[in-house]
DNA sequence: CAAACAGTTGAGCAATCATTCAACTGTTAG
DNA sequence: CTAACAGTTGAATGATTGCTCAACTGTTTG
């Protein structure tokens, strides 16, 4: 056709109308950190053993030897995993004596796992 | 001291009190099929790219191409991601003559990613 | 039909990551 | 002080994963 706008190329997304909805799209698009923010943040929730630690300590603090005992997995292991949890700020510890007791940072790490969990069983 | 229990032994998580704050935790614990869906879902949301696909495709639908021009990215990395959002039922998609148009599977999507950013800018 | 484009897919590669192992700190009990 | 235990940490390793490249399918246009 011959109505062309002298804009179109051969590819799709150089035409007027796809032009509109990119533009669109880009402007959905949340700054640059907050985005890195965001996909770290699920990244942390993205794993099973983390995710048997958060659901470990939902209700009580626990110490890192019980955690290693209840998931069946070595203190190291469960140690690297909770200071993954804890520089991302999902649980805070607290010393007492020998012991490092591991809770829930607070009730928004609940609610978004609650949140998927119903999405999971929609 | 003499007033142990015989069940002790060195290792602290086999003190009574313990036991009881492990039993507690392994009771709040959902079940396993369920505990790698969640983490699944939460592995998949924890990329850059895929979530700038998912708010790039958050105002409207948009093809491949022009979610890769919108991105600086090639078809071919925006497709492979696409996949993998499809795999999990976060997208669906309608072909249209020779274009592929995708859109969110539904609010819940949006709702969680809602959530997750409250709590980021907390 | 043939050329051009949209999109998908598999293999290969580099980077990331979870676990193991070993060495280490710090605290409590004897 | 010394032995035993709780917990952390760094290096090494095997598995996972995101992107590239190339080949492919399917659709539209001339």
């Amino acid at each position: 056709m011959e109505t062309k706008d002298f804009i179109d190329s051969g590819v799709c997304c150089e035409h007027e109308l796809h032009r509109d909805r990119i533009e669109k799209g880009r402007a959905s698009m949340p700054p640059e950190a907050e985005l890195y923010e965001l996909s770290d943040f699920f990244k942390v929730l993205g794993d099973s053993t983390r995710m048997r630690i958060l659901f470990a300590i939902d209700k009580g603090p626990l110490c890192v030897c019980d955690i290693a005992e209840l998931l069946g997995m070595t203190k190291s292991a469960v140690s690297h995993q909770l200071g993954v949890l804890r520089r991302s700020a999902l649980v805070t510890y607290k010393k007492s004596g020998k012991n490092a007791f591991y809770e829930l940072a607070d009730d928004h790490v609940r609610a978004i796992i609650e949140c998927a969990l119903e999405h999971i069983r929609e």
